[in-house]
RNA sequence: CCGGGUGUGGCGAAGUUUGGUAUCGCGCUUGACUGGGGGUCAAGAGGCCGCAGGUUCAAGUCCUGUCACUCGGACCA
């Protein structure tokens, strides 16, 4: 029953000729995204925007569930304010945009638009934080930033980005340092559990870290190409920011003292991710559990009595039992239907015409691998349930596979060279810690460290590019 | 930012070499027949040829500039 060899979409470049035609043909194919009239700032369509919503969504409710309250801090920053702190403001201000009028006249400092938002929750926690009282602070915000980038792709590089940040001031090292690990490990989940995203946790190195901070952890996924994703960021910041910024308490031993802080994100690339995580030549493939539409409906013959009729009541029972259910009854034919659902990765597939509803059943049909089914409208919310569960964990042990298939230890850097041009994916090798190997690693190999893995493995005991005593496993790759 | 490619109805293209009435396919609108994998027929609508200058009797076509998209690189989270 399977077609999922059967190409159905020929407007889409298919991705083994040209993957990243494929990728731009999937995003306005599937009407995610458009472009405007500036570039690097896209229009997210309302199909893109509703995946972002349920990202929202379900990562909203779990940083409320650990304690996080949201915030609005504002779009513009003073020059000033920006520059307090050193190594954060060299990482940034080459892809700030400025402000340098009001009306029409000149501004006496210029206000960089929001590139990232550590300065101002500093600035903002400067003025409440006092006491160890008034610890922790757990803040968040969703909200847009901007980085003037030299080249856009959608959802992958835009100028201006949707994504949350957390920032968050704790009394001890060791507590922030806890908030960075549970707030990437809720990235983790988020990306495995609801994204069907497999990933890799790890610790980033020096070279790779945030502007600013003391150390960066991440989840980094891999793609259909083979190229890395990062999925999610924390980082620990120290008390770095706090003394750039003044920002002092009084301990419960009365002595002042600087808080340890936070800041942790994810953005609208994530569905880029998704896109090249689960992608087929047909289209789009979301996973059921962020999928703005879980299951479409298709009416067959549906002039014909009691067809609409039907269709409208297996909606209503999918919806009520908490379904993200819609029917299509435009006067397209069926087949049309069937391509344009799939082109947007819609998981399952509803099909109800005269002959089921004579039978009491319906035809339901996976995106993921196309299986068929008839299924008897009785116990249909429990067999669709069982279905979207299917459907997840396919594609989630298919990107898993890809992942593990796709990565390779490697003990010289010349085996790294060798196995990246050949094959691509994600090279495991002993690095000393030395930026000089980690750059050789780059000029010579083409691969950029991803993470310090937390699952370490001793695959030898000298760095793979200099030859001295290592420290560190690292997972090597190409980056987007 | 550097190098290559591309901008012509909503989409995909031809036309540019050699300046001379704006073309084709898909889509769109209306109607009829259809309907279990992008249906059939008929009649219609829609274009400042990316934008701005210039050359010319005449510019989609030639020249200059500019913007955007795209591929590769550099930079970058």
């Amino acid at each position: 029953m399977a077609q999922e060899n059967k190409k159905q979409v020929e407007q889409i470049t298919d991705m083994e000729v040209d993957f990243a035609q494929w990728y731009t043909d999937v995003c306005k194919k599937a009407e995610l995204i458009d472009y405007s009239s500036v570039k690097g700032l896209f229009i997210l369509r309302p199909y893109g925007y509703a995946i972002w919503e349920n990202v929202q969504k379900e990562l909203d409710s779990k940083f409320k569930a650990t304690g996080h309250e949201n915030v609005y801090l504002p779009l513009l920053i003073p020059e000033s304010l920006l520059e307090k702190e050193k190594n954060h403001v060299e990482g940034f201000a080459p892809e700030c945009a400025w402000v340098t009028f009001g009306g029409s006249e000149p501004l006496e400092e210029r206000l960089c638009i929001r590139p990232t938002s550590e300065t101002l929750f500093c600035e903002h926690y400067a003025n409440i934080i006092h006491s160890w009282r008034d610890l922790p602070k757990l803040y968040n915000q969703w909200c847009s930033v901007l980085r003037w980038e030299k080249t856009s792709r959608p959802f992958l590089r835009h100028r201006e980005f949707l994504w949350q940040e957390g920032h968050t001031m704790h009394a001890t090292a060791e507590e922030a340092i806890e908030e960075t690990e549970r707030m990437l490990e809720i990235y983790a989940d988020f990306c495995e559990n609801t994204l069907a995203m497999p990933v890799v946790k790890g610790k980033k190195t020096d070279k790779e870290k945030f502007s600013g901070a003391e150390a960066t952890y991440t989840v980094e996924c891999m793609m259909h190409d083979k190229k890395a994703l990062q999925g999610g960021t924390s980082h620990y910041f120290g008390d770095g920011f706090a003394r750039a910024f003044d920002i002092t308490f009084t301990g419960k031993d009365n002595r002042q003292q600087y808080p340890h802080q936070t800041s942790w994100g994810v953005s609208t690339r994530l569905i880029g991710g998704i896109i090249m995580t689960h992608g087929d030549n047909n289209g789009l493939i979301l996973p059921p559990r962020i999928a703005p539409i879980q299951i479409m409906v298709i009416p067959v013959a549906q002039h014909k009595p009691g067809v609409l009729d039907a269709a409208a009541a297996v909606v209503s029972r999918l919806s009520a039992a908490g379904f993200r259910v819609k029917s299509d009854t435009s006067d397209q034919s069926p087949g049309w239907k069937f391509a344009e659902y799939e082109m947007k990765g819609v998981p399952l597939r509803l099909e109800l015409g005269p002959k089921d509803i004579e039978n009491h059943q319906c035809v339901l049909v996976r995106r993921d691998n196309g299986e068929k089914v008839f299924a008897s409208l009785d116990q249909l919310e429990e067999t669709v349930s069982k279905l979207l569960d299917s459907a997840h964990h396919a594609l989630y042990s298919k990107a898993k596979r890809t992942l593990e298939d796709n990565t390779y230890p490697c003990s010289t850097l010349e085996e790294v060279r060798e196995t990246m041009s050949a094959r691509g994916g994600f090279a495991k090798a002993m690095w000393c810690g030395d930026l000089a190997c980690e750059q050789r690693m780059k000029d010579e190999a083409g691969v950029s460290s991803r993470c310090i893995p937390f699952a370490q493995e001793n695959l030898g005991d000298t760095c793979a590019i200099c030859g001295k005593p290592a420290h560190h496993m690292v997972y090597w790759g190409v980056a987007y």
